[in-house]
DNA sequence: CTAGTTCTGTACCAATTGGTACGCAAGTGG
DNA sequence: CCACTTGCGTACCAATTGGTACAGAACTAG
């Protein structure tokens, strides 16, 4: 397989576990070089050659916490009703953030405070942008079911639950427990417009106004 | 009234709304001795006779930015009713975080993101327990006043109330506009328990039994 | 075995970090 | 004028930052 040259002798997948590890703890920023070799238990030159830079670095470790920690999200976008999908998204946002063995709080949130200008905060708000506007798509494919009303503005909702999570993040960080949350979520939920059906799926194949 | 000495060639005040500037954009981590001095229009060795080292800067700076651009909070407090409490609040927050001229978000959550182990983070958490203790116990009033039901929980509206505020500070960094954030704030008070009383305020002297 | 390729480890780089020693300037009380 | 006290500026410190040069080790192809 390997076309030729000594074979790496750590396991590239578990190295980027590693640096997601270090990067959601401490931020971008935060995250040293020195750090980041111990925690991936490499030698700086290997952590160049495999990764690039930093920044190079910090963007696969975020595909990657994107991949394995927020698989809540795609959960959430296949509920049947809106009232289930922003529920479902809010629920498992707070689990995540609380999972024990793992760092209190939200990679996305945690990297985005520490730096102002650079590129990496422009990933983190796209990254925070395209989730946005998942939801608000979501939402308005709800208004097409007659799931929303149609007086419900499905950017407004989408914009309202990533305030939320992001709220629920911070405070996760701050050491508020999950049950805590929890009851968090339920509570902002009830400012989450109800469905219009009874909870019943309506299964028409397509939305033709 | 100076004992004697040279005087001293800065406003100590001006100076300390300098360094406010520079923690809030950048966080503690992120604001570098060389970027305060700069900014504060000082040296570094003056910063250090007139604010002890950067971690006494940083609680004097925090000191100075909740006394100077969180009377939203004492404002909120003033309120009669409990649901006017928390709307002041949230409001009040929603525009502080998007004032034109200063940096959008909140230094305290700003800050506190980006370190993790350190005093910094203690001082913070310290803060925000502290703004949630004091609604805690204007809530606990309310019950007594009969403004809120007696099953409301005050520790977690609190909590909420919080929770929800770090949620719009941190949209705010993310460049979303006041006007989302104040709808945002619309929405999350329909979350908040109603006032029991006809919005008039009972006058009655003390709360006993 | 040799040539070519790729990874590893040591040892280094310039730049920046927070923090300070010390001589001088600028005031006051005598 | 004199001590005395205090702030200012330069010039420095060790430690750490992100990043790299280079020699050699480990593998495959011939």
């Amino acid at each position: 397989m390997s076309v030729s040259g000594r074979p790496r002798g750590f396991d590239i997948d578990l190295a980027l576990d590693a640096a997601v590890d270090v990067f959601w703890r401490r931020g971008y920023d935060g995250a040293s070089l020195s750090e980041l070799t111990t925690a991936m238990g490499i030698n700086r030159p290997s952590l160049y050659a495999a990764f690039g830079d930093k920044t190079q670095l910090f963007q696969s470790s975020l595909r990657r916490y994107v991949d394995r920690n927020m698989g809540y999200v795609a959960t959430a976008l296949a509920q049947p009703t809106a009232h289930e999908v922003a529920s479902a998204f809010l629920l498992g946002n707070a689990v995540a953030v609380t999972t024990p063995g793992l760092p209190a709080g939200c990679l996305s949130v945690q990297a985005a405070v520490a730096t102002e200008g650079s590129s990496q905060l422009a990933l983190l708000s796209e990254n925070r942008a395209t989730i946005e506007a998942l939801f608000a798509d979501r939402f308005r494919r709800a208004i097409d079911d007659g799931d929303l009303a149609a007086d419900d503005d499905p950017d407004e909702l989408a914009t309202f639950l990533v305030t939320v999570s992001s709220g629920l993040a911070i405070r996760a960080a701050d050491g508020v427990s999950r049950d805590s949350l929890l009851t968090m979520v339920r509570r902002a939920m009830v400012a989450f417009p109800p469905s219009t059906q009874s909870s019943t799926h309506t299964d028409h194949p397509s939305a033709d106004s």
